[in-house]
DNA sequence: GATGAATGAGGTTTCATTCAT
DNA sequence: TATGAATGAAACCTCATTCAT
């Protein structure tokens, strides 16, 4: 009849929420993901969840939007400004990389969003906003590096932005179906160290003069 | 000449099943994917998709052996060996591009196989065997091409082909949220073209010696 | 006074359905009851008997152990320390027979159990606890019958327990052929008391000395 | 196009599915064996089984049609006339629980048969027919012994034939259960020798005058 | 704010039976 | 006589969501 002690931590809540969603959405997909397996890693109520987010859907936009917000924190981390061009860009590849090993989650859940024709960041302009940033300093780096004579001439930042991100994605993403062709672990420190390197080889082959 | 209604046909029965099946996982993924939807496009009974496969877990392994072996089959169109190493590795990336680009299941197929962590292709024999004739093809292709003095040493083979798909591949996979970022149609066949041609300069750019 | 309507009884929901799912395994047997019948049974939505019971085979362990849990009650209703040994020997015979008589799911849930080789209560510890208490009955009951020369030596605990509820047991569960045979009713309470006595008979008949 | 060999043996597959429905039905109950089990045992086609039986209810009467036909069989074997009453009665006793120890299945099919009221058999002629034999040999045993002063009077011939049966039966047919409760096999060969010792016991004692 | 009991709709799978050959 | 492909109905079970407390 009366309740000795009742939790409430709202944010704490929201956070835990999130976090667990992330995680599972990560693991399964949106469509894999469970609300009940949500709601049992955040050790939450099942309504809080819908609660605080609405639905599935909301709280999968939500993901995805606190996902990007973390990336772009990530990036904004690099001071690249100072550095030489080249140097900028090696930085620049081995950072993105970094960030694919070190959050895995975010190429689970960009694959989940893509499969549903990224139905729920479409209309999100924050995601949007986001990539100004990463284009201005891949083009600020291009230009310099024309300058310098280092780089070649006629190169679209969206190209290499995507190049730069794919040759790092694709190796993580699939990971699972490459190893089991090749019988190798792809995740083992040393090899990934390999990628790196050959990713920023290929990088910068590609814009040598 | 033409039977108006067919009742038996067990051969096109199967293929209509394993046809339809293809489309729903590419459209849906594993989990997004309904047996329900399998089999009204396949215009069989429920019953017969299990009579035939047993279940969707080994429907899907089906599904991604055939794709594998049509992916295989694409490859073994190309005949490199008469071209010259610079002329043959384009010609790769470009046939591998290719196929990504009229084959947009593949990508589904991969991306969900992955996030299931292989489980299905991982026992796969078929598979494994499909991959030894692409890694000779390239192994040859590199020794032709530092023999001629075209192409760069110390390149692993494995990167290489990975760096190869990786490049289409995740402008493909990745389309819909590229697309919104950057506010693009990726798919338009004059960006297409555009992008096959990047990939082809990344790749020849990082091979030159 | 009493909610015309009553929404939320976790307890009593819980029970409806252990109750409802006792009738229709009793009635259909384990492979014929459907968890359609026992939801419909219950008044409850099907999704409710999996969130309490996890399933068809769960749900039947847990009748089974209440079956028993309810027969163990029922014997130690009976106190039988203060009687003579032919008393006591009597009054175990006629409350077994009445056990099975007032509880005809008791012979239903035990035929649909060993036509599935007890893999259901194989594990149960609670089950395996109960019979101690009737063997050590039957034992006392024999050590003082043989001690008062009313009672034969050399009688095995066990197959005199099998053997006390064979008679009564087979009589009831085989009642439908045993009738179809014979064209009796064998369930008119005039042929039950009947068998009743003819149980006390032979189980004397054999322990005398 | 062209058949090269159809093999034809009618009475050979109507021998085959019968025997197949047997063992299924034994195995599993009536609701628990599949149509596709049965053809699977016998090898043969599905419809086939429907040709010769009709469905499932009319090849499970058949199935305990011949069943009870056996077991006729298997008493007439016994020649009792000759035997004094005492020998006669325990080589009844024998004889019955030596048939249930031997033919498994008579349990299985007799408490499906049960669990469904007796619907198959309740209307066959052949089963009813078979069990006046029984009776007159029991009561022809028990004349034999009251007149030979070894047999009580007052012995209600069905009444023993029931707990002829009931101690051997139920000994079988619950022997998962009660093993699973003692801890025992019961069916290892020597428990088998002394359970029916056990039987002698119980009704000779029983019969004692 | 917080709980978790309860649900309707729909998921995968199974099964007795029929039908074209 | 014989086949096995094909089916409709219904089985068990799951899941996002809501509701009384």
């Amino acid at each position: 009849m009366k309740k000795t002690k009742i939790k409430r931590d709202p944010a704490g809540s929201r956070e835990k929420i999130l976090q667990a969603a992330l995680e599972e959405f990560a693991e399964f997909g949106f469509d894999g993901a469970r609300m009940d397996g949500i709601v049992k890693r955040a050790g939450v109520s099942k309504n809080l969840a819908y609660h605080y987010f609405g639905g599935k859907e909301s709280l999968f936009l939500e993901v995805m939007e606190q996902m990007y917000v973390r990336m772009r924190a990530h990036h904004a981390d690099l001071e690249i400004r100072h550095m030489s061009p080249i140097e900028g860009m090696s930085q620049l590849v081995r950072h993105t990389f970094a960030h694919f090993v070190e959050h895995p989650e975010v190429i689970s859940l960009l694959n989940s969003e893509n499969l549903h024709n990224a139905i729920h960041i479409r209309g999100s302009r924050k995601i949007s906003e986001l990539y100004s940033m990463l284009t201005e300093v891949i083009e600020s780096l291009l230009e310099r590096g024309v300058e310098a004579k280092v780089f070649r001439t006629n190169v679209d930042p969206m190209d290499l932005y995507i190049s730069i991100s794919a040759l790092g994605y694709f190796y993580l993403s699939n990971q699972h179906t490459l190893g089991a062709i090749f019988h190798k672990n792809l995740t083992d420190p040393e090899r990934l160290k390999a990628r790196e390197d050959h990713i920023v080889e290929v990088i910068l082959g590609y814009l040598k003069p």
